[in-house]
RNA sequence: GGGGGAAUUCCCGAGUGGCCAAAGGGGGCAGACUGUAAAUCUGUUGGCACCGCCUUCGGUGGUUCGAAUCCACCUUCCCCCA
């Protein structure tokens, strides 16, 4: 496991993180899994088609089901989905978030009370540690509190002491284990930046071998969120891979990459095109508006995915419409192609040193809807 | 030939004197979605000069202060018996 920054642009960096399952070329885009599947009907192998480098899986969700042992069983994460390249598991810290009324936080874990049968599971930052080991994640979160924003300072402050606590836990339990994974830890600190930036330092100390930000895009603004970013560049250990946990938009994902952040992960895609909402070079596009009844044109005639290679927008419309689920497929392969073809053209603008100029070009357009 | 039932806004279908431009569902049209309890959720869906007015509940006529709702006839459809 090694990350090298090969070159940069302002504070964007092009990089490359050697797992073993594989290469990773930064900045990434990792395809998000959760239950060990994209939803949308795609299988890991249309990952490849999709020009996706690494995936996400989630610890809370496997571990409900099927159960980390099974996972184990029948040969680890990798094998189970038939993906060969590299897995990063999520900890289960955005379940605090999102299911935040079925969960008890402590100081020993997070109680959750299981969105599927009701039945109390733990999860404490070692039990987190032993199921994403279990599953055979090649990156593996430690577990956080996902703040939502805004919240109050002294929440905050309090949360995230105990997210540093639960980390340097993870830290002396992961290091029992063969090396074969590696644990990053997680910046928090909600919106204010003394609290993001001694948590940062905090964190940084234990000299782990990534580092992420997350409970950012949880509430607050997006000036907000660029802002955190900002005030955090120069506290993350240069050297090691940055990621941010989440985020985002397109337009996101240029911002944060031009704050020096490396990984990104994010459901927008995926869900975006399962409602029918598919990214353009121009902008997002709703596709089952009327207008597209007739329309006999491929989505974005420079896009080389299987949707707009084969299929018209009258035709995905239409499946959209009669309800066939080979409509969130070809959305669903369509954005995550369009996300990798972003990340792809990221990294070769800060190769060529032209970032800054595609940062501009593109500022306000991506993420904006509009008519074909 | 005899008997019975039904026709409601794009569709299905509630409503049986005023609280009805008319429930609910479908469909349509939009919007939301950021480490996925999300193939989900929200809004809207007669017209207009839109705090009000106009047109609408198969058709025509009637009863009534007032009708989608009651009466008469007509039209169409369905069921049962011959």
């Amino acid at each position: 496991m090694s990350f090298r920054v090969l070159s940069r642009d302002g504070f964007a960096r092009r990089g490359r993180y050697e797992t073993p399952h594989g290469t990773v070329e930064t900045p990434v885009f990792m395809n998000v899994a959760t239950q060990a599947a994209i939803k949308g009907g795609l299988s890991s192998l249309d990952l490849k088609a999709a020009g996706c480098q690494a995936a996400l899986c989630n610890t809370y969700h496997l571990h409900l089901r099927p159960g980390e042992d099974t996972v184990a069983k029948l040969g680890g994460l990798h094998r189970f989905m038939c993906w060969d390249g590299p897995v990063l598991t999520d900890s289960g810290g955005f379940q605090v978030f999102s299911l935040a009324q079925r969960r008890k936080i402590t100081e020993e874990g997070v109680s959750f009370s299981s969105h599927i049968d009701g039945r109390r599971v733990l999860l404490s930052p070692e039990g987190a540690v032993d199921i994403q080991t279990k599953l055979g994640a090649d990156i593996i979160m430690a577990l956080d509190e996902c703040v939502e924003n805004p919240a109050p300072y002294e929440y905050v402050k309090q949360s995230a002491g105990r997210t540093a606590r639960w980390l340097a836990r993870c830290k002396e339990r992961w290091t029992e284990k063969p090396a074969a994974s590696t644990l990053w830890g997680i910046n928090q600190g909600g919106v204010y930046d003394d609290l993001r930036i001694d948590h940062m330092r905090r964190i940084a100390e234990l000299d782990l071998p990534g580092y992420a930000v997350g409970g950012l895009a949880v509430g607050e603004e997006t000036a907000v969120m660029y802002h955190i970013l900002d005030i955090l560049e120069e506290h993350m250990p240069p050297d090691k891979p940055r990621y941010l946990m989440g985020v985002g938009t397109p337009e996101n994902i240029i911002e944060a990459a031009a704050r020096g952040l490396d990984f990104f992960d994010c459901v927008i895609p995926a869900r975006n095109g399962r409602h029918g909402h598919l990214y353009t070079w121009r902008g997002r596009v709703n596709i089952l508006n009327e207008r597209y009844k007739e329309d006999g044109a491929p989505l974005d005639e420079a896009c080389g995915c299987p949707l707009c290679q084969n299929h018209s927008r009258a035709y995905l419309r239409h499946l959209f419409k009669a309800g066939e689920v080979l409509a969130l497929r070809l959305g669903v392969l369509h954005n995550l192609y369009f996300y990798n073809s972003l990340t792809a053209r990221i990294r070769s603008e800060i190769e060529k040193g032209t970032f800054q100029t595609f940062r501009k070009q593109y500022a306000g357009v991506l993420d904006r809807k509009i008519q074909l």
